[in-house]
DNA sequence: CTGTTAGCGCTTTCAG
DNA sequence: CTGAAAGCGCTAACAG
């Protein structure tokens, strides 16, 4: 392994003509960087990017920790396409990526700020965090820049950003396609509350409630914890009681649980009970119907969150939140009502 | 940030000490190591990996080598369960985990051989590489460890693993199994020729056939690049001359190409043709019908060849080649016939 | 333009 | 059991 050291010797300079040479340094001589990147090529010279870390200061690397991905439901795969966007936006900077995957299950889990201590860890994106964990407050209180998702932060630190997509906007949008099509009898299935999605989600299906004069009433809101079993559970149950125009749900996975639940109950979806969902999982255009729903780019978000993070880290950054686009997918789950 | 020097300082012993103490030494005072750990523990303290990476010469972090991730089919997240199970290993142990992905799009590509060196990867998991690649070659030509996966490594270099499901016998069984049920007129729509994964799978349906006493005939051989487009054209064209029993597709992605091709032409799956795949995506259970296919399990095999590349590296390998365990996933594609 | 020197934070002999 | 010292491969003043 040829070090800068064997490159110094060969080239009949000091280390630090080649450091500077690789570094791009202008104070070299051109000859001298010349024949510096020749031997080095001949060698099969390149930096040590540990070393460097080392040395430098600077943080090179970035950190990516995603929270129950390894014990996701196995439909679920934004995680990867998060990953893989900012995998794209990182790998075109000079940083390194870290991945730190944190699972329920794992008990010997460290807090995040220590995975980045030890790892001279310039900054973060945190995925799939909830705002209540003891480990995010603790990160976001050193002033390690972060980028968080889908959560919104509430600390005065300015090295906090965050992106998403305009969730109540979004939310607005699709309980106002319901309502355009005449649906007054909407269930909505919600996530789990006090949860940044869930409250930005409901605000949106309120505020297109309101704007036609109707009232939300509470005991059309089920909690279903944003997973698939518990949605099923609870509108089995409340079909049971009652039979809704509508199920506006605040997740596909939820929705797939309220197609079960109304085809079990012998009826169809959307002649007798329409369906809305909420992220366009991959599986949703595949579903019986098609769902219609809430497409969220996972990987433009990735790359996103890892670029405002760059920016952070940086210094240079012009707004704290942003928002990524989300587009209504309109496919088969929802019928049109006739006025009365 | 508190180093270990701040750590001696504070318990009045030498850095060494502290090291050691970390480091599980058994010659450090009892009451002395408990010492430093409080204080450490007070000071927050905990060892930078960098540092450490860099004064030991040992190598502590493997990587991660993956093709074709990034302008992957989004149908196919494969790679995300391998990812999974070489993170969940990888973790478990010792090592750091990089990741890099390629990209055929993705032109400023460096070598695989130089990406180590610049980490100090001790040793590479590859993933989606095919065996003509010329940085392949030269990454296998150095002495780190390497475990590829899906491909059959050639040379005799003695740190090379390879870990995949058994694809003669997994091919083979799912040829047998359209055998048993009276089907005669195959068409086996293969992959890319000269793969490793196409070879072996190929020689499993040519065994199959002979042990039936049966002849496969090359013109009932279609080369679909395992692509889906590539898979639904060859097939298209095929059932404007000729209407077999069943395709055997090598993918499940070719298996979705051919299963659109023959609704297409107006014939029923299974009634009319029986469909087979490979792999076992996670919409290969919600096609219409639902596909019989050869099951992989793709987290388990990212966690075998971590294991794997793991026990190279502590040069304590029992074997080079491990296999994954496969299963025939018995679903609706697939019509008996009445024998004649 | 180039070389010297002092680290980065840690590990690892080697003495004591 | 403990400490001093050298060094991992590189960067970054600071002189020249």
């Amino acid at each position: 392994m040829a070090t800068i050291k064997d490159v110094a010797k060969e080239a009949g300079v000091s280390i630090s003509i080649v450091s500077k040479a690789f570094n791009n340094y202008v104070d070299v001589n051109e000859k001298t960087r010349q024949r510096i990147f020749d031997i080095a090529n001949e060698l099969n010279y390149t930096p040590n990017i540990v070393a460097k870390n080392l040395s430098s200061k600077k943080q090179m690397t970035v950190g990516l920790i995603s929270s129950g991905v390894l014990n996701n439901n196995e439909k679920d795969n934004n995680a990867f396409d998060i990953f893989k966007g900012v995998y794209t936006a990182v790998s075109e900077s000079q940083f390194e990526l870290s991945i730190y995957l944190i699972d329920s299950l794992r008990q010997k889990q460290k807090s995040y700020a220590q995975y980045c201590r030890e790892r001279n860890i310039g900054g973060a994106i945190l995925q799939g965090i909830r705002i209540d964990d003891p480990y995010y407050k603790e990160l976001i209180d050193t002033n390690i820049p972060c980028v968080v998702l889908d959560i919104m932060t509430e600390t005065e630190n300015g090295l906090i950003g965050s992106v998403s997509i305009n969730n109540s906007d979004a939310s607005r949008e699709i309980a106002e396609y319901l309502l355009e099509r005449n649906h007054r009898d909407i269930v909505i299935i919600a996530g789990t509350i006090e949860t940044y999605v869930n409250t930005e989600r409901m605000k949106g299906v309120q505020d297109a409630f309101k704007a036609n004069n109707l009232e939300l009433d509470d005991k059309h809101v089920l909690y279903a914890q944003f997973s698939e079993q518990e949605a099923y559970v609870l509108a089995k149950e409340y079909l049971q009681r009652k039979q809704p125009t509508a199920f506006l749900c605040f997740s596909d996975l939820m929705a797939f649980g309220v197609m079960k639940a109304v085809k079990e109950a012998g009826l169809r979806i959307p002649e007798d009970i329409s369906v809305t969902g909420f992220d366009d999982l991959l599986l949703s255009s595949f579903t019986q119907p098609q769902l219609t729903t809430i497409g969220q780019n996972f990987f433009e978000i990735g790359k996103l969150s890892a670029l405002l993070l760059l920016d952070l880290i940086e210094n240079r950054m012009d707004e704290k939140h942003v928002y990524a686009q989300h587009l209504l997918m309109e496919r088969e789950s929802v019928k049109t009502l006739l006025n009365h």
